[in-house]
DNA sequence: ACGTTTTCGGAAACCGTTTTCTACATCGTA
DNA sequence: TACGATGTAGAAAACGGTTTCCGAAAACGT
């Protein structure tokens, strides 16, 4: 292994000028940092990020931490975006970045996830999908021990930022689109909702009801606790008289359209999400897409951001209404 | 942070002597043993696995490679399940796991891979999914440079183990069942394969004809390069002459059961993988189910054993007929 | 009781960086 | 000419563990 002392000796300069010039400090003359990154490249020199890590307290790793139900399809297509987003903008970087998921803290108290943080360098985490019954997690966020950005919840503070779309303006979007596109009658709208501890849950229901004042339908609520079985029950009970179902997720949404297909009526369905599963759910549905991979890798550069000492901030990234054909998910 | 420093002046004893405690040295008595753990308990220590694996030379971490086509649900799932899997075990054994994706060495040389695993100190990778086309990930598991694990491909040696299904004997099995299930006259059968590069296409392949010529039937073999897509057009085109239709791939049993609906023809169809999209293709459709999430574990359990010291073997892990329901992946 | 082996615990070097602090030029200015 | 600024480089102390090596004490054999 090549170390910044071979580089060193190969440049003729102390370790330390090394340093300097790998982490772009001012203090070193233009003249030897040439010296320097020809020396590096000459014997292929790779910093060894754990040392790095190690030795200082400023840089340090990035977990990323998910897995509400990482049984379901749809979540592990949406995790891995999320870590695949986050490795890709580590990597260039200069960063180690380190899947950790919730289940692996089950029962611990928040300080004893804080020290396992610790006792790993972790400076800074990304928390997604994240709902209020995790007591320690949502504690680990509060007591700002560590940089963090979670995705769709609304905290800020110093060392907070959060990240994710306007549910509630995607929310209103799509159903506007589904109820201007659909010929019918629709002034009777189904809303399933998610699971009723959950900020996007509260968002995407207050999209719903707001656009019901504004343009004036009839809007009934029902909790589908984000599960396809129950969305499917729902809709079989109550989905027959009404106009138009619309869920607050896409695996919702596949659920009352089975149920639909079963009772052979056909209402117009819109999801939430955009994962590739709505693509075999047989009729074509309209969704709000999330690009998780962005969220993800932008998540991630806040993160950066966040251990350069900017303090936290709110952004918003953009999504894009679609309708989900087999034909696009075809491979 | 509490350190082992802390830790072994709470204990009276050296900070060796701490070391040797944690790392189950023989050469340290019950009762210094007794007093150090104590004192660990009482400071609630957890050994920084940064500064353990700058230091030991003798451990060091885990990276688990994956990634093949990042963007189908199939993949998604799967990778999930092994780096989940991988994972677990890692945090067991107080190691770390880092995943990677393939996508990010694309056009490197062997030796610059090289590099950047050990600058991360990395000691022993876990490699799933990987192709014969993939020449530099390949030179990787050749070099032997790293203890590797390497999931279905037939590799073997000091520092190299295998682990998987056995392919063959999965293709043959599913195959009889869904013959001898099948109350038609089933004497001939379309095989749609996988990619032609891998491991698994071959084994699958090679079990298909060997019953082919145990029982005695009638086999055709097309290449649907693990495509939904191909496999769709191949049963558009073929598979209405035939009496049942076995595909190397989940993925291309839903593209040819899609096919089929499509054509109004309903002919027995299996796969192999079990992923959760089988529920959700309309009929029921029996395949073999590989645990997933269970190979990552055992892979990185093999890793430890590696890192041990001991040498490369084989390791074959079961697998099971299902068929599955929309029932079943209902949640 | 004495030499020999074994057991056990500690001191210190080391892993590969970062960072602080010092030192030395060089420069402009009073 | 002397002075403080400024710019640049290096020495050395961290960071938090592991591991080697050595010595003291205990156990053993005779």
């Amino acid at each position: 292994m090549v170390t910044i002392r071979d580089v060193a000796k190969r440049a003729g300069v102390a370790v330390s000028t090394v340093s300097k010039v790998i982490n772009r400090y001012p203090s070193v003359s233009e003249d030897t940092i040439a010296r320097v990154n020809e020396a590096i490249e000459e014997l292929h020199f790779i910093p060894n990020s754990v040392a790095a890590s190690l030795s200082s307290k400023q840089s340090g790793r990035v977990a990323v931490l998910t897995d509400p139900d990482g049984q379901t399809l749809a979540s592990s297509e949406i995790m891995m975006q999320y870590i695949m987003g986050a490795v890709k903008a580590g990597n260039e970087a200069r960063l180690d970045v380190v899947p950790l998921f919730f289940s692996m803290f089950a029962g611990m108290k928040v300080e004893e996830i804080e020290h396992r943080l610790e006792a790993q360098n972790i400076r800074s985490i990304i928390i997604c999908g994240l709902d209020r019954d995790m007591k320690a997690l949502t504690q680990l966020v509060e007591r700002e021990k560590f940089k963090t950005v979670v995705v769709d919840m609304p905290m800020e503070s110093e060392n907070v930022s959060n990240i994710g779309v306007d549910h509630a303006q995607a929310q209103k979007d799509i159903l506007r689109k589904t109820i201007t596109e659909n010929t019918g009658p629709s002034n009777s709208v189904l809303y399933i909702s998610g699971r009723t501890n959950s900020y996007v849950t509260e968002e995407r229901i207050r999209g719903a009801m707001e656009l019901s004042e504004e343009i004036g339908f009839e809007l009934t609520v029902m909790n589908g606790a984000f599960s396809e079985k129950t969305a499917r029950e729902i809709t079989l009970k109550y989905g027959r008289d009404k106009d138009i179902i619309a869920c607050g997720s896409d695996l919702m949404a596949i659920g009352a359209m089975k149920a639909l297909t079963d009772m052979n009526v056909f209402h117009p369905v819109c999801g939430f999400d955009g994962i590739t599963l709505m693509g075999y759910a047989g009729k074509n549905m309209t969704t709000v897409r999330q690009d998780f991979y962005d969220i993800g890798e932008e998540a991630l550069r806040e993160c950066i951001r966040l251990m350069g000492g900017e303090s936290g901030r709110s952004i918003r990234v953009p999504y894009s209404l679609v309708q989900v054909r087999y034909e696009d998910v075809l491979t």
